[in-house]
DNA sequence: GAAATTTTGATGTACGTAAATCAGAAAATG
DNA sequence: CATTTTCTGATTTACGTACATCAAAATTTC
């Protein structure tokens, strides 16, 4: 049987009273009382049962999360994710509510971030965008011991307590690795389709796949990065002119918005010449793309372990409990048609009610 | 606030002690009063607090885990995962404990799990050999309501539970479409590596392997399968022989056992043609290999996950709760010497005290 | 309709922790 | 030394569920 508080009390030679003053911090113990206990907790070995602590303080955990709005497929099924933890928060003692703002646009995030600060919440989950206003206002909330985990796209310079995502630079670098050897002897430019450079996960992937580039396949030059602002229309039209200005093009790689106008614009092109396409995020569109042949490789990052894990980590910061990062780590999936899950694409599916 | 006990009772009409017997199946309930408790229950939306459950059960779950013994770092990684989980025991209610047999072995693997079945632990976890002794052995385990879970190879036609493990036949298609496309325009053979064809996740491997190989790049024919027995120093001279029979070799596909025979063996190759290497399981020697260019793709499962997946399994196989497949799908990690994590490997390094 | 049986209610204890109250003891202050 | 302040102990209630006991009510059986 494990040690209770009642073992640590009979261990100190103190009441149970002074043990819970000492495991709560709070006041009016003497410190050489608190060394006391402190040492009898250490030797006995007492760890929290945190389940029954929890169902004492019958505590809630209320958690904001701040998702840009927009039709990306990618982050309406994060928002889906969110959605279905709250519908396991019962379960979890969360209370969750989602606020959606525009876009690639710092503004309107730097509202929603001093909003949030205001309910004064247990913890904010933001999809960052990289911008001094943005980075102020989450310093912000830690400077009101709000936790702030960032996900899909990393804030630096500020004081955000954790990163839910992948490592975008990474990601890029094995994109640029895959796309080298796929691409083997075969020569020829290779294209690059960005939504916008004002995300920070977007230039890192670009950094990544542009270091690998130069390194490895300098044989194959990149062409001028596509901007499309995730609209399928642009994107679609200008990857089609960049199609036709350059038939001799070897790959593109998709950094992650814009992949329905790819695939439409790959979709109308003339030229039997293979290409090679590596894009990011498994949607619906991607996978159709994937199994038809049109992508060649998909790079992806489980929106529903990103959700999952960010719950875990507000939860634990807002205890101040540590976090495990081994265990916090978001993998990138590589899918080629060969290794495609089975079921629905696993940003648009809820992993139905039930904890990690 | 999510309903309790209390407001089922209120709700039917009836008293808390009626509820109790409703909802644990106890006897001496009316058919009609249980029917009046079970709709108040639909009615109202009660879903049972586990955790408050739990505490008043003070439940613990027996659970045996049945590991190959042997020096496969990949199997012994597995030990440390479930070693780890051992050390979570506490907080998870669970009392695990570890049973090592001689690997490719299914008599003593029958003897292991009919000792399991002595203990009528809460479940069993069991890396399976395929066998009709061994599934009877498993069949034997379900006949006493045992639930089992099979880890990293599976047991087809028998009557467990789940499979924690990767699909082995994605596994083997995905590396024969990476070795297809590394190789781009070179000619030559390739190569494959086998420990035992006794356990499934190889032959499975292979199958799928076979398949895209055959179906996409015939042009490289197959080498008759080295089998290894996973002993560093048997593999290491027949990769030799191998390659030194067929110098022009373009690729080597590994099915996880004899990696650090492989490794030897390509290092002490004195052909400078470059050849690809595909391998599974990230160890620490197929993770300096990758590092050092000796191989090309690692494809691994993470043990951790695997463990954990199977101790979430089992508890709610245990309890009769249904799970969660999605959740519960254990994905093929494809590194490249691009997208490895940073830390110790993983298989080696367990996560520290803590739930999934 | 009385007796035997089954069903239900009322109540208490337990799980391990949190949190509060109040009295008493120890320490610091004058 | 008396007084105030600070610390500590004892005790109780609560969280939501499980489980046991005993009495009372309802039902079935003869």
């Amino acid at each position: 049987m494990r040690p209770t508080v009642h073992d640590i009390a009979a261990a100190a030679g103190v009441s149970l009273a002074t043990v819970d003053r000492v495991l709560n911090q709070r006041a009016g113990v003497r410190v050489v009382t608190r060394e006391k206990v402190e040492q009898a907790i250490e030797r006995i070995g007492y760890v929290r049962d945190v389940a029954a602590a929890n169902l004492a303080k019958s505590r809630v955990y209320p958690l904001v999360f701040i998702l840009p709005s927009g039709d990306n497929s990618f982050m309406r099924g994060l928002e889906t994710q969110v959605r279905a933890a709250i519908g396991r928060s019962s379960a979890e003692r969360t209370a969750i509510s989602i606020v959606t703002v525009p876009a690639f646009n710092a503004e309107a995030l730097v509202v929603a971030l001093d909003e949030a600060r205001a309910g004064s919440p247990a913890g904010v989950a933001v999809v960052a965008i990289d911008s001094p206003d943005v980075i102020a206002a989450v310093d912000r909330l830690r400077a009101d011991h709000i936790p702030v985990v960032t996900l899909v796209s990393d804030l630096a310079g500020s004081k955000r307590d954790h990163f839910a995502g992948v490592d975008n630079i990474a990601a890029g670098r094995t994109a640029a690795s895959l796309m080298g050897r796929f691409l083997g002897g075969r020569s020829g430019p290779v294209a690059v389709l960005a939504g916008s450079m004002l995300v920070r996960d977007h230039r890192e992937r670009l950094d990544g796949f542009r270091t690998v580039m130069a390194e490895h396949f300098s044989g194959h030059a990149l062409l001028p990065v596509i901007e499309g602002q995730d609209d399928p229309a642009l994107v679609e039209r200008l990857v089609g002119q960049a199609l036709a200005a350059s038939p001799e093009i070897a790959g593109i790689y998709s950094l992650g918005a814009g992949n329905r106008g790819l695939i439409a614009a790959l979709k109308r092109r003339k030229s039997t010449a293979p290409v090679c396409v590596i894009a990011h995020e498994l949607t619906q569109h991607t996978r159709a793309a994937l199994n038809d042949g049109l992508i060649d490789v998909v790079l992806n990052q489980d929106a529903g372990h990103e959700v999952r894990s960010a719950i875990r980590v507000l939860k634990a910061k807002a205890d101040g409990v540590a976090v495990i990062g081994a265990q916090e780590r978001i993998r990138l999936d590589i899918f080629l048609k060969d290794n495609l899950p089975f079921e629905q694409d696993s940003n648009q599916m809820p992993a139905e009610g039930r904890q990690d």
